[in-house]
DNA sequence: CCAATATGCAACTAATTGGTTGCATATTGG
DNA sequence: CCAATATGCAACCAATTAGTTGCATATTGG
C-alpha cells in the first residue's frame, strides 16, 4: 500500500498548506514554507519531512538555505489512485443498470 | 483545510484497503469489509468509523447487518484537489519557461 | 571579521491513534 | 424458541505523532 504514505503525508492542514504554497512558488527555502503557520520553525521542519519521506517533496542545500521543490509526479501518483478508484465503481455502477434494465 | 481530513483518511494501509474493496463492490457489510485483515473485528469497525467521519462511506442499517457504502462526490473531492494543484504548479511552470525563451 | 541569517539535531512532553479484550444486544433461520 | 450471526460500546494499553525548548553550526553581507 505505497500510496497510503502519500495520502497520509497530505493529510495534515499545516502539511497540505506546504504542498499548496509549493503548488504556486516552488522552489521555497524551508523558511518560507515555515512562515506564518500555528508552529514553531522546528515543528515546521518535523512536517516538512514527513512530506519529504512520501517523496512529495526534494530537498536540495543551496548555500546557507535549504530548497524545497514539489514533486510532482508523486501527486500524480495520488490523484491517479483515486480515479482509477473512481473508475471501478463507475463500471461496476453501470454493470448493475445494465442488469436491471435487461437488454431490451 | 476540509480535505486534509479526507487524506487523513485514506492515509492508512487498512483504510485504503477498505476503500478499495468498495470500489469493486460497494455496498457491502461491515463484516465483509473486515475479513481477512490483520486485525480484530472491533479494530477494523474503528477504522471503519475513520472513513465514516471523513464523508468517505456511508452506513446503512439492514436488519441485524449494517451496509456500507463508498460515497463517491468524496473521492472526488480529494481527487479534484490534487488535479487543481498539479494545474497550478504546471501553469507556473509554464510561464516560467515562457520568461526564460522571451517572445521571440 | 562577525553579527545576522538559515538551518540542523536531540530530548522531552502531550495528544492522538491503533489495537485489544470483554461484554451487551438485536436479528434471523430452522 | 433459541443458537448462531452481526454488530455495538467502553475501558484500557501501546505506539506514533505533534509540538516544544535548547543548543550547535554553516553561510553570507557589510
Amino acid at each position: 500500500m505505497i500510496e497510503a504514505q502519500i495520502y497520509k503525508a497530505l493529510g495534515d492542514p499545516i502539511r497540505l498548506e506546504m504542498v499548496k504554497r509549493l503548488a504556486m512558488s516552488s522552489p521555497s527555502s524551508i523558511g518560507e514554507l515555515s512562515a506564518d503557520l500555528a508552529v514553531t520553525r522546528q515543528g515546521a521542519r518535523k512536517q516538512l519531512q514527513v512530506l519529504v519521506n512520501a517523496n512529495l517533496v526534494q530537498l536540495q542545500q543551496q548555500g546557507r538555505q535549504t530548497l524545497v521543490t514539489l514533486d510532482r509526479q508523486t501527486l500524480d501518483v495520488a490523484r491517479a489512485f483515486i480515479a482509477q478508484l473512481e473508475q471501478q465503481w463507475d463500471e461496476r455502477l453501470a454493470a448493475l443498470k445494465e442488469l436491471v434494465e435487461g437488454d431490451g
